[in-house]
DNA sequence: GGCTCGATCCTAGCGCCGCTAGACAAGTGG
DNA sequence: CCACTTGTCTAGCGGCGCTAGGATCGAGCC
């Protein structure tokens, strides 16, 4: 059996390729230049290869997604975990979220602005996505007050957090603010 | 001179035509489907007239979120003229905003989730877009408070609702709980 | 060791896209 | 009546996502 197993490596370690091709082009020149021609071309084989791995490109970019969604959810923790006192929690959250947006702009637009295929409110989430949310909310711990319920309220706040992202990304937003709008995030929405 | 009137006239005549049709095709069947044939040929005329009218499809969209921008305005202050008190006003605004997303999906994708071609934070920005947000600062007034910049706090208070159509659409945020969203909001970041 | 056969991968191509060059008809001014 | 501008169309370019069908190659059996 020692050889299928092999095989399966090797396939799986293509896929991972694949992704990281995919997540690296877009990083490079925008996810518009993630053509199925030029990633087969980058990852040295024909495009009906990236067929057997993913039904389709939106299937690549889910991919990229997860990735980054896990990615997203441990950066989350770390920054809440090093943070000292429920305010300068919630602070390090915002912080944490929009400085990842901010670095992982191709991967951000995976997630949330481009069609992955990814099923987001229902039983058959992916996890990585769940859990991504599952970390917003332990950090926002009980900022949210006695007269709101936890999930209502990191649901606004994340909203407000992709908005920022959003807005400042399309140029509505200057970035020399953002740490004066976080502030007004935190001070006002949460109760700490 | 009547002759040439007449030919600009029919000539504006259809460059709005375009914009509707273009606008039409995409509350029907979503921006996927608005080709540049497809739109030529509801419009009875050859691809190319189009591109005597827009640069390419870009200014086409542009054009939808143009048009979406002036009718939000509108409904923006309409919303708030009808409101009464310093809270009511801005709930009103908050809801009109939100439901103006939600009556024009594809316009509001054309607005804030498509390129457009549009310059948004610079001085060659368009009117309509500017009247827009100018609509928004004066819906929210005083809410700022005393310590915040009131354009700051509209670009936060606007991203935040924002952040929340974005997220709905995605089918993140379950519509139900809009309204209690809504009335977080507004309770939370406004001081009136 | 040679052969069969299934897995694996590639070449070629389909229908569609945004966009444009160049032919052609219609209307205007001399 | 003719030259010419203006407006429109036909046809086509390069590139897209995706797939059918043929070639290749290695594993497993006699």
């Amino acid at each position: 059996m020692s050889v299928q197993e092999r095989k399966q490596r090797e396939r799986a370690e293509r896929e991972r390729l694949i992704v990281a091709t995919a997540r690296e082009l877009a990083a490079e020149q925008g996810w518009d230049a993630v053509t199925t021609r030029r990633l087969a071309e980058r990852i040295e084989y024909s495009q009906p290869v990236l067929y057997s791995h993913f039904r389709g490109k939106r299937e690549i970019i889910g991919a990229v997604a997860l990735e980054g969604a896990a990615e997203m959810a441990a950066a989350l923790r770390a920054a809440t975990a090093a943070a000292d006192g429920p305010r300068a929690r919630v602070a390090a959250l915002a912080r944490s979220y929009l400085d990842f947006a901010e670095r992982n702009p191709p991967v951000y637009d995976a997630m949330f602005q481009l069609d992955g295929g990814l099923a987001f409110a229902s039983e058959d989430t992916p996890a990585p996505l769940k859990d991504a949310f599952a970390a917003l909310l332990e950090g926002l711990g009980d900022a949210a007050g006695d007269d709101v319920h936890p999930a209502l309220f990191a649901e606004v706040f994340w909203a407000a957090l992709h908005g920022l992202v959003t807005l400042t990304r399309a140029g509505r937003l200057p970035p020399e603010e953002a740490e004066r709008r976080v502030d007004l995030l935190v001070d006002r929405l949460a109760l700490v």
